[in-house]
DNA sequence: AAAAAAC
């Protein structure tokens, strides 16, 4: 951000000699100026080149990828009804399935006036039209990555002509346990392709996907990836635990806080909170993995329309969201990890708007306030908050298990699920399955190990990035990362 | 410690 502020641009996006069919997709969607990242990843991309990007969303790094995609599949791009025609030519990856929707929609207008297809598949909604729409044809194909493979088991992706691979927030799909399903995608793409790689951090390990899978990649960053926007102003607010949910309604009330995301820790935690929040007046709702895909989407929209104040969200919200005007999050608890509370303050003061980042903090929390502040490289202002009337509810910790609306007992089988006829009723389905059934195929089986000459250049790239953001414990050599790397082989190994 | 992601 403030490299814009110190060297603003007069770029304008006509100089990337882009069709004029997506100029004129962006000049509706209202950019005239390309973000810092656009201005570097768009020739980049346009010249084929491998690219690791350093960015976080809200720079506009979604276009400064899906821009040149478009323009590089356009000269491909049939008016023929014929599937054939219309094979995957580009795949993005995101980790989560709100992201890989707000990028498809993002995609999707920015290809409006082309002839190109595009689609979105990911888990937890209907598989049927999903595979509709790909027999029918897509050259552009947004997914998450479970989902997408279990296309290709189906044989209704073909991901055989896939020319520009994208992996998005690549470092979240890290951390979620996504690399042994990028390395079954990545083994069945075409080897001659280019490869984007979106990360927040240049972790060993994302250098060491980097090696094996880009090829001499160009290396774009903007604005240091552990700092927080200038536009955010942060505050801590020390409250006992108890008095978090009166602290939170205090801050929405006294700041007349329109609209705010409110973080927390756990599942149960934020359901929890939705309904206290609800019992106190604030038009809440929560949003977390353990509800069915419709009511996350049911709830985003909602909010996103403005018929919510308060959308309670665990870390699946944390990364990428892109909610316009946002004024505040709030952090009930504070992350175990600390690169988390960037990737959630990040959701307000975006697009150049100012906003905050209101923090509680329990006095058994001080440790993720201390990780914190050492991240951030800087103290964070902490005040005392008093509530005044600590507004308590006798059922708080058990709510009446109510028969909803939509006919459901809340908290109980929120996936929609129903219960096998006949299953035995231990009660082991409200398990999650751990053990999924592996699939027997060989296609994920290749070695995972890049060549030296990869890892050199991978580290060459990432040198030549001005102060390419490390984090302490990447500091060792790439070569002393690459043994502990921990993939499962074929049959279990002594690890 | 917790979260996310395929039936």
């Amino acid at each position: 951000m403030s490299d814009t502020a110190v060297t603003p641009s007069t770029a304008t996006f006509d100089q990337f000699g882009l069709a004029p069919d997506i100029l004129k997709a962006v000049k509706e969607s209202g950019y005239t100026i390309p973000t810092p990242i656009q201005e570097q990843a768009i020739p980049v991309v346009l010249a084929g080149r491998d690219m690791m990007g350093a960015a976080q969303t809200g720079t506009g790094k979604t276009a400064s990828f899906s821009l040149p995609i478009i323009q590089r599949l356009l000269p491909q791009a049939s008016t023929s009804a014929s599937p054939a025609r219309h094979p995957v030519r580009a795949l993005i990856l995101t980790p989560t399935r709100e992201l890989a929707d707000q990028v498809a929609a993002n995609v999707q207008s920015y290809a409006k006036h082309t002839a190109l297809r595009s689609a979105v598949v990911f888990g937890g909604v209907d598989m049927n039209p999903q595979s509709e729409q790909l027999r029918r044809g897509v050259e552009i194909l947004i997914a998450t990555p479970g989902r997408l493979l279990d296309h290709v088991q189906q044989k209704t992706a073909n991901l055989g002509q896939v020319q520009i691979l994208v992996l998005d927030e690549a470092d979240r799909m890290l951390d979620m346990g996504f690399l042994p399903d990028l390395q079954r995608i990545l083994n069945l793409l075409p080897k001659e392709r280019q490869t984007l790689l979106f990360s927040a951090t240049f972790s060993g390990e994302i250098k060491k996907l980097a090696a094996t899978y880009l090829r001499d990649p160009q290396t774009i960053e903007v604005a240091r990836s552990n700092s927080t926007a200038t536009n955010v102003t942060q505050m801590v607010y020390e409250v006992a635990e108890g008095d978090k949910t009166a602290a939170v309604v205090k801050l929405i009330r006294d700041r007349g806080l329109k609209q705010v995301i409110v973080f927390c820790n756990s599942k149960i935690g934020a359901s929890r909170l939705a309904r206290s929040l609800e019992r106190d007046g604030v038009v809440a709702t929560a949003i977390h993995g353990d509800r069915t895909q419709n009511e996350r989407m049911q709830a985003l929209d909602a909010f996103k329309r403005g018929e919510i104040e308060a959308l309670v969200a665990t870390d699946v919200a944390a990364r990428g969201l892109d909610i316009a005007e946002l004024p505040a999050v709030i952090n009930f608890d504070l992350p175990f990890n600390a690169e988390d509370y960037v990737h959630r303050i990040g959701r307000t003061g975006r697009a150049g708007a100012s906003g905050d980042a209101l923090s509680l903090c329990s006095p058994n929390e001080r440790k993720q306030l201390a990780d914190i502040e050492k991240l951030i490289k800087r103290p964070l202002d902490v005040q005392h908050l008093t509530v005044d009337a600590p507004v308590r509810h006798h059922h708080e910790e058990r709510p009446p298990r109510r028969e909803r609306v939509d006919g459901r007992a809340e908290g109980r089988d929120e996936r929609g699920g129903r219960r096998r006829p006949g299953a035995s009723s231990s009660g082991s389905f409200d398990r999650p399955h751990h053990h999924r059934a592996q699939p027997v195929d060989d296609f994920f089986l290749k070695p995972y190990e890049p060549s030296a000459a990869s890892v050199r250049k991978v580290e060459e790239a990432a040198a030549s990035s001005a102060a390419a953001p490390q984090k302490s414990s990447s500091k060792q050599p790439l070569a002393a990362l690459l043994g502990g790397f921990g993939m499962p082989r074929k049959s279990s190994s002594s690890s």
